[in-house]
DNA sequence: TTTTTGGGTCAGTCTTGTTGACACATTAAA
DNA sequence: TTTAATGTGTCAACAAGACTGACCCAAAAA
């Protein structure tokens, strides 16, 4: 919006361009395309055996915290226990997940894969490791923290402290490039 | 895949820690966190004119190209013509959308947008923009630059040759971290 | 003992995607 | 010029995945 209005053609110009409407439309387009494509490879998986994108996220989430509640699972998700339950409950009606009582809270169902679950998450996971992986590679290091950096920034401030709160500090946080822009 | 077998227990480790599973998984959750809050405030501007995010789409990518075919924003889309209709003819009919005979062709439909679909585009993109500038300041240049090409690396060989068509190389495809990782 | 919490479930709705089948005008080919 | 092929629109039916609202149950907390 603001900025010096002028000032010299280098300098300023560069944090100028940076912001520039043209890149973050960008942005939009990159992530729109991106995402789509991040997916396609599990989804067509799942479409095999009549699952979607919401059974792999349940999949995912379970798998990375075993033994992590309803509760927490639908705070990550960030979706109602109607929504969840659709998924859910077919995962473990086929034997993906398994539930057990909370050691300190019975109320609570912890949930955990099972070794078919695990397979079939993991079969999920190979193909978008592939694919991150192919693009992890063209891109180089330097690229990878700064993906990085930013996705975490395009993360809202409840997410970023769930990620933060389940990993911790797998290597954005430190090095490469800080802020001082302008240059 | 590949990679000389051992060497020394330094460089190539690095490129072995790179890649490992963790990272790809942490790019998992940083992807579905990251997309979804990006979306997150058009969406709700949306809901409040009973619209939804394939609506946005649409406004985005005629907005980006102005006489855009109905054919070509399905291609970018990837979707049915009769997923599109489902959003396109309530916003021609709203008056969002106008359509014009194509001059060479005249089963075309060239779209473009009317200053009422303009003024809605630019206010979805103003709470995205906020967002992204956000992120990116945070991040900075460098890690920018790095989200750029990682982004583009997550795109299918088809999506990028669309892309590039669109846009004359806006500044990723130059500069920064050449892919000669290892180090 | 009463209330709150963690979880489950039934019922109905919405958006956005899908197939399949036609229809129509226009352009390209035989 | 007749005959495809193409670009677009549209009806109908269906599915996934999200939502709201209303209730229920068992266990934990007050």
């Amino acid at each position: 919006m603001s900025d010096t209005p002028d000032s010299k053609p280098m300098g300023a110009g560069r944090q100028l361009l940076f912001l520039r409407e043209e890149e973050l439309r960008l942005a939009q387009d990159l992530l729109f395309f991106g995402y789509r494509d991040f997916t396609a490879g599990p989804d067509a998986l799942l479409a095999e055996i009549n699952m979607g994108r919401a059974h792999h996220r349940v999949l995912h989430f379970v798998g990375r915290r075993p033994g992590i509640t309803v509760g927490e699972l639908l705070s990550i998700l960030g979706i109602t226990k109607q929504s969840l339950g659709r998924v859910l409950t077919p995962l473990i009606e086929d034997g993906y997940v398994v539930q057990a009582h909370g050691r300190n809270d019975r109320r609570q169902r912890l949930l955990s894969l099972t070794p078919k679950g695990q397979e079939l998450e993991r079969k999920l996971f190979e193909r978008q490791r592939e694919w991150v992986m192919r693009a992890y590679r063209e891109a180089g290091p330097v690229a990878v923290e700064g993906f990085r950096r930013v996705m975490r920034g395009l993360m809202g401030a409840e997410a970023r402290a769930q990620l933060d709160r389940a990993e911790p500090a797998q290597g954005t946080g430190l090095p490469i490039g800080p802020s001082r822009s302008v240059a």
